[in-house]
DNA sequence: GAGTTCGCTCAACCTCTGTTGAGTGAAGAG
DNA sequence: CTCTTCACTCAACAGAGGTTGAGCGAACTC
């Protein structure tokens, strides 16, 4: 056991390469990136990549889970509020983002990820145009994520990073209050 | 002159291979549609495409130029939610949406018009936090076409055209109204 | 009617990329 | 020390797709 035996090292390997395809993912999209440049940031043989996760498409959906988030109750959109303010997104996001117009199965993840979103909030949201609200919430701050990250509206450049969290508290908090968006 | 000359009907194919590609690339985006695959939509040989616009790139270029729907002058946000009530959007849009997390070209023309909406909706309205409320407004409407059209969330189902229509006018009321975010 | 001009098709090229199968050399078992 | 195992590399295949150049036939010119 010196150290790292070979299993272990194998497992090290794999990290290594998930995070290269995390990050290649990220930058270029699913089709953009190659398995020859995920290799090459890997410091790896390409063929290795396959040996490791079988296909492209399956190191795409091992690269794209996000860490479950779970249904911690409801009240999760100012955890997302909080992803707004970072100034940058977790590669494993960033990468699954990036594929949702193109690539059908990032469609779907994303998907069934803000369904889900959507009813945890309305299902915390008082009213009967509550699902109404929280779609609203949700595809306000898919919204901001997309142009603030990947568009990089100009915008972003003249608001600081607290007012921009704090108009983005209080925008929310509208939605979620007694009053009807009507 | 039988009708068509032929210039007017190479004009025609032309038009035909660029509704073609605006629909392949609408449903495909840029890397996913092939010229192969628009020449067959256009019932037209693949070379005839490169003949025309040169290559995929300018033909890409050609079939995502929005009508340019000038400045006129800031209550585009209403126009701008007729595109969200609207069932279906055109295939430039489309195009030009899907395209637009995974190709720098697509990317940098979103950014480029969505800037100018957010200027011209900030000059329109009052408060120091002007920009601000712009931002929020536009990025929305940009997350409600996506979560609507692209992601096709389940919440949509279960909402009707009218009540949409009518959230989405209300929370952008609230966003141009005096009351500033916070 | 003869010659010329294109609009359009055919066939091929070439690069890129996912994927595979045969090794190779070092780590572990006996 | 010997044999086996296995993480990893090398070289190659196969298909897809953008792009190109030659050619054909109908439309226009004179």
């Amino acid at each position: 056991m010196a150290g790292t035996s070979r299993d272990a090292k194998r497992a090290l390997t794999a990290q290594r390469i998930l995070e290269a395809a995390r990050q290649e993912f990220a930058a270029q999209g699913f089709e953009g990136a190659t398995i020859r440049g995920i290799a090459r940031v890997a410091g790896v043989d390409p063929s290795l990549v396959m040996q490791h996760y079988g296909s492209k498409a399956a190191l795409f959906h091992s690269a794209v889970q996000l860490p479950v988030d779970d249904d911690k109750v409801a009240s999760e959109h100012l955890l997302e509020v909080l992803t707004v303010r970072l100034g940058e997104l977790p590669p494993e996001t960033r990468a699954l983002v990036r594929s949702m117009l193109t690539v059908p199965e990032a469609t779907e993840s994303m998907r069934a990820y803000l369904d889900e979103r959507v009813d945890n909030l309305t299902r915390s949201l008082d009213g009967d145009d509550a699902q109404l609200r929280a779609l609203l919430t949700v595809s306000g701050i898919l919204g901001l994520t997309i142009t603030q990250h990947f568009l990089k509206l100009n915008a972003f450049d003249g608001v600081s990073q607290e007012a921009l969290l704090r108009a983005a508290r209080g925008w929310i908090a509208s939605l979620a209050g007694d009053e009807p968006v009507t």
